[in-house]
RNA sequence: GGCUGGGUAGCAGAGUGGUUAUGCAGCGGCCUGCAAAGCCGUAGACGCCGGUUCAAUUCCGGCCCCAGCCUCCA
């Protein structure tokens, strides 16, 4: 039975459809004007695995992700690099894409861009000035008067007159309430701009994802997803915008995935304290990145330091050195262990992924427990590792491709002929120059195992 | 000020009203020419103060500390 916690609700509750074994999930993607840090890795890369993990259990999942690529950082960057919004945009999309192929983040069912949603958002603006729950100010902005809508806060916990005693910006003369947010602004001279009712213009930044979410998943879905920072305001303006038109639920479960931090603090732009993941994975290996996001649970702060990915490097060391035992070259479905129930509950516990992992280390250590007395149990048990490896997305490398990958250039022929050097030496029982030979290759990074009569050889 | 979420062994990080999380590091052993890998064993923890209980790290209350949101941010 699977539970997810639910941001509304702010309780785990059980999961259940709309429509019997499918479901409809958004999740806020990127906007699209600078590189992808490793805080937006794991946003992708936890609803990576909730996709992974739903269709294992037999869920048609239709996983849609958008692409912000007009908004007023994007405008500003683009004005800042004299070009086109567009051709920031498309360099940051191509960027993107092939930052989540490395990282193996398989890709959502459908990718909308809000710019190609723009009538879609004025069809929604329409609807709110009818029902006049949004007007139009003396600039021509289009405001959407939050104290129409009666739940406004739902979401973020929050009422009204709180967040009013908190207010931080100056207020605009424009709006009517402060904690109004713009649907429509007016173009001024220069910026990208698209005809409406109103004028020429371009659409606020929530009211996209409403439009795009609905219009790809029906008024009303299963699962609505992002960072943590989007509760408010963004997903809060969301809820307000869609139910403020349609007058019914807009999605039933709201994921939020936790910051990843640098020395305590959350990893953002501003603070610079960010790293792409193009630059990190010059150094790690993408599992070594998954499996480091995948260690916090979803919600939880996650603390970055290079000795933590290191740590996760060699914990995935670990479970390839078991895989590395056997040939599963076979399409072999594994029978059902104790391990499995153990893996799935975790799961099913609102994606417990660091507790799916310890079963997987756990699966391992029984494996090399038993593999000398019981080969064929010890690998209808390597099958099962992989298999539930597979649905984090981890294990899925060639072991030997995995151990005997580095990011330093590596002169494979030279280690393999000192290896035999070596071996050699050892026939002729010449310890010395063998060990001498170890020795050289450790300054080379690479590490020796001597086992059953064969030498072999992994990095670090 | 309001609202979220936290404080668990050297580090990371789950979980539980009484029983080994897990990974890395440590200690002892087995294996090995020596190592590596692996296995066995072992040590070490639940912010502070009260309360409930036969029993609390786990429930309740108070306090302290940390991070975040209330402006754009995944």
């Amino acid at each position: 039975m699977l539970k997810i916690y639910n941001t509304l609700t702010q309780k785990k509750e059980i999961f259940k459809s709309l429509v019997d074994k499918k479901i409809n999930m958004y999740v806020c993607g990127m906007t699209v004007y600078d590189y992808c840090h490793l805080g937006h890795a794991r946003v992708m890369l936890v609803f990576d695995v909730v996709v992974r993990y739903l269709r294992s259990q037999g869920f048609e999942v239709n996983y849609v992700c958008n692409i912000t690529d007009i908004d007023d950082k994007i405008i500003q960057r683009a004005h800042e690099n004299k070009e086109t919004f567009q051709e920031l945009t498309q360099r940051y999309i191509q960027a993107l894409e092939e930052d989540m192929k490395a990282l193996g983040v398989i890709s959502p069912t459908k990718q909308p861009r809000a710019t190609s949603y723009i009538a879609e958002m004025q069809a929604l603006i329409s609807v709110l000035l009818e029902e006049e729950i949004a007007y139009r100010a003396v600039s021509g902005d289009i405001y959407y008067d939050v104290k129409k809508f009666s739940s406004y806060g739902k979401l973020s916990h929050r009422h009204l007159d709180e967040l009013q005693a908190g207010i931080r910006v100056e207020v605009s003369e424009d709006k009517k309430n402060p904690l109004d947010f713009v649907l429509w602004k007016m173009a001024k001279p220069g910026e990208p701009a698209w005809d409406s009712p109103w004028g020429r213009g371009r659409p606020g930044w929530h009211i996209e994802c409403s439009a795009m979410s609905m219009q790809c998943l029906g008024e009303h879905f299963d699962i609505h997803g992002g960072g943590f920072d989007l509760i408010f305001p963004h997903h809060e303006n969301e809820i307000a915008q869609s139910e403020g038109v349609t007058h019914k639920t807009f999605a039933n479960t709201w994921m939020h995935v936790g910051y990843l931090q640098v020395n305590k603090e959350k990893m953002s732009k501003s603070l610079g304290n960010f790293f792409t993941i193009r630059d990190i994975l010059k150094k790690y290996h993408p599992e070594v990145i998954r499996y480091f996001i995948l260690s916090s649970q979803y919600r939880s702060p996650l603390h970055y330091s290079e000795e933590i990915l290191n740590n996760a490097q060699l914990a995935l060391e670990r479970l390839y050195l078991v895989l590395r035992e056997f040939n599963l070259k076979e399409n072999i479905k594994p029978a059902s262990s104790r391990f499995r129930e153990r893996f799935l509950s975790s799961m099913n516990d609102d994606f417990n992924t660091p507790e799916a992992l310890a079963v997987l280390f756990e699966i391992a250590r029984e494996i090399n427990r038993i593999k000398n007395e019981n080969e064929e149990e010890a690998k209808m048990l390597a099958y099962e590792l992989r298999e539930e490896a597979a649905i984090l997305g981890l294990l899925t490398e060639e072991p030997s491709n995995f151990l005997q990958k580095s990011s330093k250039e590596i002169d494979v022929k030279r280690i393999e002929m000192l290896i035999q050097q070596r071996v050699l030496a050892r026939l002729e029982k010449d310890w010395k120059q063998a060990d001498k030979i170890r020795d050289e290759l450790f300054a080379l990074g690479v590490v020796i195992e001597d086992a059953e009569g064969k030498t072999r050889w992994r990095i670090q």
